[in-house]
DNA sequence: CTTTTGACGCGTA
DNA sequence: CTACGCGCCAAAA
């Protein structure tokens, strides 16, 4: 458990925090959004991530359009249960559509190589 | 200080 | 479609 969520995780929890309901972001996504090392880390920090924090951790998935396996197995099935309440189904192939649910933050007034600003994630629900 | 540990992405064959 | 390799790094022990 950790006490302090401080560092790059705390990107992490509020560039996720900003998915809205219903749509899907991706591991790579979130990280270039927020000029993280990678779409590892991403993954590292939802794995820790705090329950106490009201994260929508069930909306990332990996790029291939699946729900990436917990190591304690528990939510590849709460994930899922989670986005059919809000409306995200899997095809045949047991994939979600990126191109029908990813998550678009503004493209154009958004520049992945330049500080996200406080204009951002004003503009965004359900950040505080 | 060092070592271990991971919810990934992408190119290539 | 599968398999493999490499890149990438914070946090906890």
């Amino acid at each position: 458990m950790p006490d302090a969520i401080d560092g790059v995780y705390t990107r992490i929890y509020r560039c996720i925090k900003c998915i809205p309901e219903g749509k899907v972001a991706t591991y790579g996504q979130i990280a270039k959004l927020i000029d993280a090392s990678g779409a590892r880390q991403v993954g590292y920090a939802l794995s820790a991530t705090p329950a106490e924090l009201d994260i929508p951790w069930h909306r990332v998935i990996n790029a291939k359009g699946e729900i990436s396996q917990r190591s304690d197995g528990l939510a590849d099935s709460e994930q899922y249960a989670r986005l059919l309440a809000e409306g995200v189904v899997a095809n045949k192939t047991g994939r979600i559509s990126l191109l029908q649910y990813r998550w678009q933050p503004s493209p154009e007034d958004f520049l992945v190589d330049e500080e996200i600003d406080d204009e951002f994630w004003r503009d965004q629900p359900g950040v505080g």
